[in-house]
DNA sequence: AGCAAGTAGTTACAATTGCAACCATTGCCG
DNA sequence: CGGCAATGGTTGCAATTGTAACTACTTGCT
């Protein structure tokens, strides 16, 4: 550790980094998910994708590659590597829609399901505790804040 | 596109993607990022990495490699390697602390200078159009929450 | 029917990143 | 002083990720 540069006074044409929301929010959620990761990585040998797919076949069955991309903000590279090592792990099945042979249909295995059931509640309880640092005006709050910023930032793409 | 699944209906002890703070903090950071760099990456050919290192050292000249990492919350290797690449493009000089060698002294040379004076603006006139979204009170409040959030992360690390 | 254009998914390859091992230097303690 | 742990920084290698090109199949147009 050094000693201490006094801080420069903020002016509001200068940058300064821990004042500037797109690089906390980048700080924050790279926090948060190794701190996730680190939870079920190790213990379950799921990597974040695989993770992001299983959740999203959890609650819709029977999506395809694309559709659960869509739905999981990934990109459809991602996760047909993602389907790939679950496949492997025989955590998840995949059979072929009848009337468009290119589509995959994707399902949990029971192997799948027994995962999911264990890691789930592992990640909400990681998200109760980082959350319970707000209160419930607080965290409505951030929600809302979320979707708005959300949707802006896409359209601004 | 596909024919529309109806929804589960949502229940407290199964996770949904699309609810869960950390899937969406991810999805929000990812999405502004990517924003951010295709805005300066091409223009000014600087990479994230170069980028923060450049913002902490216009505000904070003369650090080591290690405060730069400090300060920007990047690890050691990433900064090291952000340090290379500016040094080959001239934006950079480094020197040594006199007391301890191992120690470098980095600080932005007129060509560093200069991209930042012309990256900053970009950057802040992104995060202004984003935060345009928001009214002001809902920007302190972004503010705090982020502050909140992240400091609980930190601890629960 | 037949072909051009579009979509689902995979593969190959390059670029990025993360981790561990590694020098060099300094600080500490006997 | 001598040696050993700790620190600053770099390098090499493996794993992850992004991009583009590709195959397979479907759709729409003529």
């Amino acid at each position: 550790m050094r000693k201490n540069k006094t801080s420069p006074s903020p002016r509001s044409d200068r940058l300064h980094l821990d004042r500037f929301i797109p690089y906390r929010l980048s700080v924050l959620s790279n926090t948060v998910s190794m701190n996730i990761a680190r939870a079920y990585a190790r213990e379950f040998d799921l990597s974040i994708p695989e993770w992001r797919v299983l959740a999203v076949l959890a609650r819709y069955p029977d999506l395809s590659a694309v559709d659960v991309a869509e739905r999981s903000a990934m990109d459809k590279v991602a996760v047909s590597r993602a389907v790939q090592s679950l496949l492997a792990s025989k955590r998840l099945v995949r059979s072929y829609d009848k009337v468009d042979r290119r589509r995959s249909v994707l399902r949990l295995s029971a192997a799948g399901q027994s995962v999911y059931t264990r890691v789930a509640p592992l990640a909400l309880g990681y998200e109760q505790r980082l959350m319970s640092a707000l209160s419930a005006t607080e965290r409505r709050s951030l929600d809302r804040l979320l979707s708005v910023l959300l949707e802006r930032a896409q359209q601004m793409k």
